[in-house]
DNA sequence: CTGAAAGCGCTAACAG
DNA sequence: CTGTTAGCGCTTTCAG
């Protein structure tokens, strides 16, 4: 005995097995129109025995609504994307709406080619990481007619909505509090990523910052993949080697920053008092270290959530569009950014 | 002058700006079929004029064929599961495959639901996270008629494809390894997940191999929530307070492992002389602490790119189906799973 | 190589 | 409350 390829089923399977039109039992089960209570029975125990999964695709079409949500992050390996990803995830979890997710790498042209790929299916909303693209990616975003969130970074034009935080004032913020603490000395250690704005632009901050108090970044290490707490030791060790007198280094992040505390701390080496250390994030992660480093939160899940929360007002008519919300990156100076004695600069920024 | 609100464009759009039939112009986007080079020049020109971007959910309609791949993960809060998911893209990169990405926060009611609402896209495929599923999930699974991998764990009845590593026999092996270690008096802690089948199933087969030796775990702690790292410091705190004479801590993530390491350098304790420690997941974090962590890999990324293998093979037609790869978690000993004069037991398990 | 016709599975808009 | 009629925007199929 041959089992018949299953031809996928459709609501004309379940109307034929409920005794119901195909229209009756569309409104059954979207939940839409009055139906009786004997005709709804009727149809859901048919399409509950059946096994029925409506098509969406069709649906869709006919209804020209879609109940998906692009999302474009560059990377999922820098854990920050995760978080923002959850923030959308749960923010969008009393809703119908459904993340999409794309990749781009940090690359423009995969970029361009993921939000094509995901504009085609005409989502109800995208949210994209950034608010750099291409010409091409923005006249998409633009022409979609669909809430498009730029989200994590403020610092520039948005296409429609945007949340995030100022990378160039938090870096800013973060000299500031060097500065204030007296240290003088200020190394910085990065990763190597010419394509993420946000790190380029806290860099830009931070110098700017420094520069206008007077104060040159003595020496600056860079590396790209590996543990990035291993990293962090080697780069701490290497700087130290080449500019022995830093007295403050600026991480950008928490990860490679712990792996230079434990360093530090390894070689018996008074942090916060001879060398100061920051980084950037506030993971969760630092609250066990054995010094709670100084960092800056980015607000990663906030973000997600509010970047959510826009589409689903949006989509409610509840919002006239174009919101901007700013974050403010929340500065913890921890344990390895107070310095006896710090002299008051009577520097200023605003 | 008010512009009429734009109609989402369509192929008759640039079927009429390129004076083509829109059977050619289809034929031109989707490099289907043959088309003299000038007609093809015409169309694409048009095209990229207008801006034009197909609508995949007609195409897909018509055409029975959709680029989507649904994923299905309990968490993006355990990084494990971006991991896997990296994993999945980066394998699907090559493709005109997308992922889509479900959260069930490990409530099997939100995963039906979610399975549910992925299938009505019906998509070419699933990965889903785990063997284990209520009823309906799994029928709505072996009824879908595309590839379904489950993945991460292989203890248990697949509907399909499974994709992952056996964790009782990881809980099993780190068991012996700390048996034959010398290591006798056994602390566990862990998460408070009583959902996560796969914590659940390490335990079981470590207090089972164990057990065997003759060996009874002497103290338990676990937690929910909060930094891990802090959690672990704590918790390791807790269980030595109880328990002082333990000589082994089993922790059931290598974050909370970690935590546990700082906390013990710091008291003074003889790692691994004195205490023994082990975590799991192979987070390459680990390679960062003052000490290295003895773990044992996940192949968290194997694993999604495994799992998108699968499913690009099936699509390709180069597949029978019912794959099974069970992979090997490597146990790493690091150095905190080893002891001096360890006594070789004799013990065998297989 | 190009076009016309017919529908994919569903829902909006009307009629009853 | 229920059914009928037209498509949604594309692709399949078949004819030129």
């Amino acid at each position: 005995m041959t089992i018949p390829p299953r031809r996928p089923m459709t609501l004309r399977d379940v109307s034929e097995a409920s005794g119901v039109s195909e229209m009756t039992v569309s409104r059954v089960l979207r939940n839409k129109g009055d139906v009786s209570a004997a005709t709804r029975a009727k149809v859901q125990e048919a399409a509950k025995l059946l096994g029925y999964v409506p098509n969406r695709i069709a649906g869709s079409l006919a209804s020209s609504h879609v109940n998906l949500i692009a999302v474009i992050i560059p990377s999922l390996k820098n854990m920050v994307f995760p978080e923002v990803l959850s923030g959308i995830s749960d923010a969008l979890d009393d809703t119908e709406l459904q993340p999409v997710f794309g990749v781009t790498g940090y690359r423009p042209e995969k970029e361009e080619k993921v939000l094509f790929e995901m504009l085609s299916w005409r989502p109800a909303g995208v949210i994209i990481a950034g608010l750099e693209h291409s010409h091409a990616s923005r006249a998409m975003l633009a022409q979609a007619g669909v809430p498009v969130v730029e989200v994590m970074d403020t610092d520039g034009d948005p296409i429609d909505a945007c949340v995030g935080i100022s990378h160039r004032r938090a870096g800013r913020e973060m000299a500031k509090a060097i500065i204030d603490a007296g240290y003088r000395r200020i190394g910085f250690l990065g990763t190597q990523m010419p394509l993420d704005h946000r790190a380029r632009k806290r860099f830009e901050g931070f110098t700017r910052t420094m520069a206008k108090a007077g104060i040159e970044i003595e020496g600056q290490e860079f590396y790209a993949g590996g543990s990035a707490l291993l990293k962090g030791r080697e780069m701490t060790k290497m700087i130290l080697d080449r500019h022995p007198n830093l007295d403050f280094l600026y991480y950008s992040n928490d990860m490679i920053g712990a792996g230079g505390l434990l360093y530090l701390m390894e070689q018996g080496i008074d942090v916060p008092g001879e060398i100061g250390m920051a980084g950037f994030n506030g993971v969760e992660l630092l609250d066990g270290l054995p010094r709670k480093l100084a960092t800056m939160d980015a607000c990663r899940r906030e973000i997600g959530e509010a970047a959510a929360n826009i589409i689903k007002a949006r989509i409610a008519g509840t919002s006239a569009g174009r919101e901007r919300i700013n974050m403010t990156p929340r500065l913890d100076l921890g344990q390895t950014l107070i310095r006896n004695g710090a002299l008051n600069t009577g520097f200023k920024d605003t």
